[in-house]
DNA sequence: TAGTGTGAATGGATTCACAGCC
DNA sequence: GGCTGTGAATCCATTCACACTA
């Protein structure tokens, strides 16, 4: 009984990615079906969860049996959206822009690079690396562009402190999502999807586990 | 007064990361003194969140006044432990390594790359592009380099199918952390803290939030 | 027998609301 | 008056335990 959307808790939204990601390891080494206790023993999740997080959206197993890998990965795709094709646009070519531009997770994941944009006049009229046919535009080009080769998706890849303006002409020019790797929280109206990736932060959560750990591992043996 | 580590929030945890973030961006345009409220709108949280988020790691507010910008800082710094330098190496200098290696945040948050490794053996010997002094190496040195070099940090740039091996060739050697850009569940033992960064991951939370609001948002309107 | 789906119970995190301080 | 820190209340997520199915 697929629940209706609002009710998933978000955190399930996050681990339907990890329990994909596991499917299609399992399917590349032709295994068959899976059951929730192995699923969650790949994923360090109990089996309840991986059952209840799947019923959420809708009904995928087979009692005695377990789960069908490859029905489950069409019908993840399905519900994250990724069977089918979007167009993309990155904004920002500096280190990490140019890495974004030759990753093949992109495409894979149903999104394509379709137009580049960056601030140095320099750069602009360049072919892009790694990608058929795509050539710099200046940022004034933007909003012309994602109309016309209707980009539905914008990633920004520039400087903190340019971030902002930027978001702000990709939803003016109408794009329906943006995937955020400047370390600022960006604001966007509620129509357009906005996902962050701050690499500063996850630098932070490890340095703090690691100090966590050496402080509290030995509670009663290291103290004298 | 500042509660026992075991009994804080992981999210609370994550957020202070954003409070940091936050505070660093107020430092700059020379505000002294915040309120939980003013941080809360800007990073979209009630301020009672603020509050009790800051409250377990200590008392950092002044009743009447707010958080003193620079003296929070310093105090989360101090408990993410970015307040100290530690060396760390670069395995996989693919694309996304070599935005790794040039990417400047590491040093900003204390980490030093001092080493490279890479498995194609054309790469081996090269100098690293944006590194001072630092030469790309075989994987076969990494267990010596590591020790040798007081490395407590690995990072994993390398495919799927590798990222495993070298995570316990990274454990074996001694290192404290890992931080993993590989899109696999990587197993590490419990005294060797792990985060993983999967973009594909991020990439389908997106396309599942544009999915859902266009499904969504207009509840009456556009039905028929 | 092996394994799902799901209400009920538990455990965690967030919000409320207010005492206390500047 | 403005603002923090925090117990109590609420809300949300996870785990338990079992009816049900192949």
């Amino acid at each position: 009984m697929s629940t209706n959307p609002e009710s998933i808790p978000l955190p399930a939204v996050r681990r339907l990615s990890l329990y994909l990601r596991q499917l299609e390891a399992l399917a590349r080494s032709n295994q068959a079906t899976v059951s929730s206790k192995e699923l969650g023993r790949a994923l360090r999740l109990t089996d309840a969860q991986v059952r209840k997080d799947l019923a959420y959206f809708g009904q995928f197993g087979h009692p005695g049996i377990g789960y069908r890998v490859d029905e489950v990965i069409r019908r993840i795709r399905r519900i994250l959206g990724t069977d089918k094709t979007w167009n993309a646009t990155l904004v920002g070519l500096g280190n990490l822009g140019q890495a974004l531009a030759a990753y093949r997770g992109f495409g894979r994941k149903g999104f394509q690079l379709v137009a580049v944009f960056d601030a140095d006049e320099r750069k602009v009229g360049r072919p892009v690396e790694a990608l058929e046919a795509v050539v710099v535009q200046p940022l004034r080009e933007l909003r012309e562009t994602v109309a016309r080769l209707n980009v539905r998706l914008g990633i920004i890849a520039v400087p903190a402190e340019a971030a902002q303006a930027v978001a702000d002409q990709l939803v003016a020019a109408g794009v329906r999502g943006i995937l955020n790797f400047a370390p600022v929280a960006l604001l966007a109206p509620p129509h357009v999807a906005l996902t962050s990736v701050d690499l500063a932060v996850q630098l932070e959560q490890l340095s703090f586990q690691v100090g966590m750990q050496t402080s509290s591992v030995r509670p009663a043996t290291e103290r004298g």
